[in-house]
DNA sequence: AAAGAAACCGACCGGGGGGTCGGTTCAAAG
DNA sequence: CTTTGAACCGACCCCCCGGTCGGTTTCTTT
């Protein structure tokens, strides 16, 4: 059918501009206008599609945000290569894409959790759904390296999960303003000496799971 | 004088009330009203002490950020003894209290960076001020700590103090939903062990970038 | 007690934002 | 060509928010 062909577009067009003028300007002050006249586009198409701007909003974050987590921070990371390296290069592109100043998904994710955290649940609801997925990925590939060699048995893997992301999220939100690529750099650095701690120690002999 | 005295009173009510919802709801998503209902004035007596709400913001940035900032995050590590032992202290303390749900102004900071970043110049330029404040008072520390034997020579200061910032933020906003006290454990344990690697090598070769 | 000033009140204004709804366009089906 | 309905238009409604301003209360001074 032509026609949903073109609601499909039409929708995909909105959700699009929608997430980058969000990123952008934030959510409460990107107004329903402010997307449309981009488009060139009218209230009336906006309520045609969706319910409600906030409905508009979780429907971007299923459809464009939660994509975006995996292919970024989530699929870079899933092979049996070392983990350690598949992490290193994970974050060193994703900001990398942060330092030209293109739409870095995890840093929009942290992004938003800031901005709706304790004003609405319901966005946190899929929010915290996507941080949990990540969260999640990097548990397992941690615990793959354990297996695979590539990191000390007795290193805490929910512990390191938890303190990358907050790295990761953190430098972000530092990078903002001042100085990102110095800043990417020197992150980057301190990532690897803190990796190097998770190697395995030597003395512990060959041993299997 | 009693009436400077009443004038000053007032004045710290508002911005006291003021940080406090500003830092719960947003800046955005805070109206006078909401402020002045909390403290039954009324819009005549707010302006009447401040010129606008973002002269009001920054006034609370300057008389409340900046001094909650030195006194739990850049004080507690200006002395001489062991600045690793400082810098953990000083994280698991203010850690303590954003479990608790009181105010962290680490935090609040990086929040409102996130809130103006891209859309208040103004406020920005005062925000980012504290950063590079704390930045400062981090580097000079770890040298400190190099100079007194408690971190290795080879340490980029700067670059320490960038992931330190970075990690700190980070966990901060990862804390604000889910498990916040498992996460600030998890969180510190990693801390310290990548403290561990800035310790000073005995003679070994130390391989830098 | 009177006067004057500081502190405060609250109705009002203008602009903007989310959301509604009756009307219009246009492409496919009969 | 006519019909039909999905897609879209845009004027309108109502509420909220930042800011104004003339008036009132409260304190200080003499």
């Amino acid at each position: 059918m032509d026609k949903t062909l073109k609601r499909m577009a039409t929708m995909q067009r909105m959700q699009v501009t929608g997430l980058e003028l969000f990123y952008k300007k934030g959510y409460y002050n990107t107004s329903v206008d402010d997307i449309l006249k981009e488009l060139s586009l009218s209230k009336g198409a906006f309520y045609y599609h969706f319910e409600s701007k906030e409905d508009f909003f979780i429907q971007i974050i299923e459809n464009l945000l939660v994509r975006k987590m995996y292919s970024m921070l989530i699929e870079p990371i899933e092979g049996h290569e070392n983990t350690i390296d598949l992490i290193t290069n994970c974050f060193e592109e994703a900001l990398e894409t942060a330092v030209h100043n293109e739409l870095d998904f995890g840093f929009v994710l942290s992004n938003f959790v800031n901005e709706f955290n304790g004003k609405n649940e319901k966005v946190m609801k899929h929010l915290n759904d996507i941080l949990r997925i990540w969260e999640a990925n990097l548990v397992s590939a941690i615990q793959r390296g354990k297996f695979n060699g590539y990191i000390d048995r007795h290193v805490d893997s929910e512990g390191v999960a938890v303190y990358l992301m907050s790295a990761y999220i953190g430098v972000r939100t530092l990078m903002v303003e001042t100085a990102p690529s110095a800043r990417k750099y020197r992150f980057m650095s301190q990532l690897r000496q803190y990796f190097k701690s998770l190697e395995p120690k030597p003395e512990n002999a060959f041993n299997r799971d």
